[in-house]
RNA sequence: GGUCUGGUGGUGUAGGGGUUAACAUGCCGCUCUGUCACAGCGGAGAUCGCGAGUUCAAAUCUCGUCCAGACCGCCA
């Protein structure tokens, strides 16, 4: 097809120009004798005008029906200054109809008003809408943008295998079966980890890759079964060497996608302290609302809940509400506690500072003296509410409050639009402990190093381990994570064996990766970006969906081809299977 | 696996025991030479997700079921 320009090029200074251009018709208006066509295509919208001599099949066209059209630009009579191509339109002399088209089920425009629901089942026309053209291009510049930067630092783009060995630690693996080796099967990735650590084996010291991963798990608005990462790894380098690596790149996306100036090294927190100030791994930093350990002061009201708690080691810390005592009235209170109980919460304690003294749900326990010190250790002033989760265990008064925190400040409004607060969450604990198995698994994943000082004890004293990872989060979502790993053959085993594994079962699972570190292992570290959170992030979009061409919808599965679908029992006898 | 919310013309919503099932938009037709959310007039389009039940009467109440979304579990 002869285009001579796309339809966001034309501008005043063509005028007189002989064009010819395609795309759907977006818009008619039909005057009569005289009528205008809004012509769309990736690049914007040129409006046609029809005389006389074309009336007949100007009246003809429909939406999204696909036209050819030559004809001379000329200036508009009156201007349209929303739109660029607006100064000028086109006189058309020729118009081929190259397709028509039935009624679409959803508008074809920035906003629409269809559902998730039907945006998915016609997804290709939700993708003809300008806004989501524009998401999958920014996804395509930020993609660019990072293949730019590490090509510039020597890295080379190895792809790995989707078709590899289950290995059940972590997620649920999508399993793929064997037609030639009956019962057995593939799985596909969860990531590339080991085939990227088999490549510093081999020697390639700096290697990425746009990799796309599988979970087998159910999906949420910011996790789908397939997604893609941004999978890099060097060797001999520090953790240190590598976080400016990723900030690095991190920096450059920003100037790139957002023309956005961040400040490197970014700002680091502890995991303890991260879950103690703020109750997460992933805070969002763009706001206070911090947690207060007010252990201290509970102790002594005369309050059985918090007693109780104390006794049994349990926690209770508070978040300063400020300003907002006279906004939450008992039903709204009501509702923060309904918010905390869905975290496991018991309950929702809570007092308004009134004057210097306290009113609410617990403010008869409280003397002058503790009313001072709770005032005093919640820095709060008058008009402030104050909350408080106790618990025996510390991990659901951090969880509830962490997501009371992320809560609160949508509710208020307290989140400044387009900023980016990105932050490293470093010092992880190297295991996390499962009290209905009674053992202890890997944080991150078997291949994580711990840190220097806990290399002698991490499987003696588990609990204390730390490990030499670190997180990077933005805005509250954990955009990705990365480590140093283990290069030493019996390192590795002792890991294994930590985490419960016999020899036999790492024989079997692991077999050929501990083989390969036998042969020459350099340090090696690496991290990965989830890209379509990144996108999700930049692009300021609620959901991964506006940012991945063909998502599955939350019920996991896709509405448009209705995959997964059953299979024919031909099919099922080739490989084996027989469904019960 | 669990909790909650929803399912009504193509699309998005209203209605919550008796209605001609309402509104917006989209669609179709007619009129119109400066529109750009064109305008004016007319029209078509809905077995109210599905199945049972209660009732003289069900879109409306009950139970079941399916679908969608958010969240919890799960998941980096």
């Amino acid at each position: 097809m002869n285009r001579s320009h796309n339809n966001g090029q034309l501008r005043s200074e063509n005028i007189g120009n002989k064009v010819s251009l395609v795309g759907w018709v977006a818009k008619k208006r039909n005057l009569g004798s005289l009528v205008f066509v809004d012509l769309r295509d990736r690049y914007g919208i040129t409006q046609l005008v029809f005389g006389e001599e074309l009336n007949d099949l100007a009246s003809s066209l429909r939406n999204e029906y696909v036209i050819a059209v030559e004809g001379e630009v000329i200036e508009r009579e009156s201007k349209n200054k929303n739109l660029p191509t607006g100064d000028i339109e086109i006189k058309v002399a020729k118009l081929d109809i190259i397709n028509t088209a039935e009624t679409t089920p959803i508008i074809i425009a920035d906003e629409t008003d269809a559902l998730e629901d039907t945006r998915m089942k016609y997804r290709y026309l939700d993708l003809r809408r300008p806004t989501m053209q524009q998401n999958l291009i920014v996804r395509h510049n930020i993609v660019k943008s990072i293949r730019n930067y590490l090509d510039g630092l020597d890295f080379v783009d190895v792809e790995t295998p989707c078709l590899i060995k289950s290995t059940p630690e972590g997620a649920r693996d999508f399993l793929v079966p064997s037609r030639v080796h009956q019962g057995e099967f593939f799985a596909l990735p969860q990531s590339p980890q080991m085939y990227k650590q088999l490549l510093m084996i081999a020697g390639l010291e700096r290697y990425y890759q746009i990799a796309r991963c599988f979970r087998d798990e159910d999906l949420r608005a910011d996790r789908q079964l397939e997604f893609t990462q941004v999978d890099v790894e060097t060797s001999f380098l520090s953790q240190d060497q590598i976080i400016e690596l990723a900030e690095g790149m991190l920096k450059k996306l920003m100037k790139d996608i957002k023309n956005i100036d961040v400040k490197i090294p970014f700002k680091r927190l502890s995991y303890q302290e991260a879950m103690s100030r703020y109750g997460s791994d992933k805070p969002d930093t763009r706001f206070g609302l911090e947690l207060v350990d007010v252990n201290n002061v509970m102790s002594k009201l005369e309050f059985t809940v918090f007693q109780d708690v104390l006794a049994n080691n349990g926690a209770i810390k508070g978040i300063n509400i400020e300003g907002q005592a006279g906004n939450y009235s008992r039903k709204g209170i009501d509702g923060l506690t309904d918010f905390v109980k869905k975290h496991h919460a018991k309950g929702l304690a809570w007092v308004k500072v009134i004057n210097g003294c306290l009113e609410g749900s617990i403010a008869k326990f409280f003397t002058e003296e503790t009313t001072n010190e709770l005032v005093d250790v919640m820095s709060a002033k008058d008009g402030d509410l104050l909350v408080f989760v106790s618990d025996l265990e510390e991990e659901i008064v951090c969880d509830s409050l962490g997501n009371l925190r992320n809560h609160l400040a949508k509710e208020l409004n307290l989140i400044e639009p387009n900023t980016f607060d990105f932050l490293w969450v470093v010092d992880f604990p190297l295991f996390e402990y499962d009290k209905e198995l009674d053992r202890y698994f890997a944080k991150h994943h078997p291949f994580t190093r711990p840190i220097d000082a806990h290399l002698d004890t991490f499987d003696t004293n588990p609990k204390e381990a730390i490990a030499a990872a670190y997180d990077v989060v933005l805005n509250g979502f954990e955009l990705g994570g990365g480590s140093l790993r283990i290069y030493e053959g019996d390192l590795q085993k002792r890991m294994f064996k930590a985490l419960g594994m016999s020899n036999e079962q790492i024989r079997n699972q692991f077999g050929f990766f501990v083989d390969a570190f036998k042969y020459g292992t350099p340090p090696h570290g690496g991290f990965a970006l989830g890209l379509d959170r990144v996108a999700m992030l930049l692009l300021d979009k609620p959901s991964l969906r506006d940012v991945i061409a063909f998502p599955k919808a939350a019920s996991s599965s896709d509405p448009m081809s209705e995959a997964p679908g059953a299979v024919d029992t031909a099919q099922l006898d080739e490989l084996g299977i027989k469904l019960k």
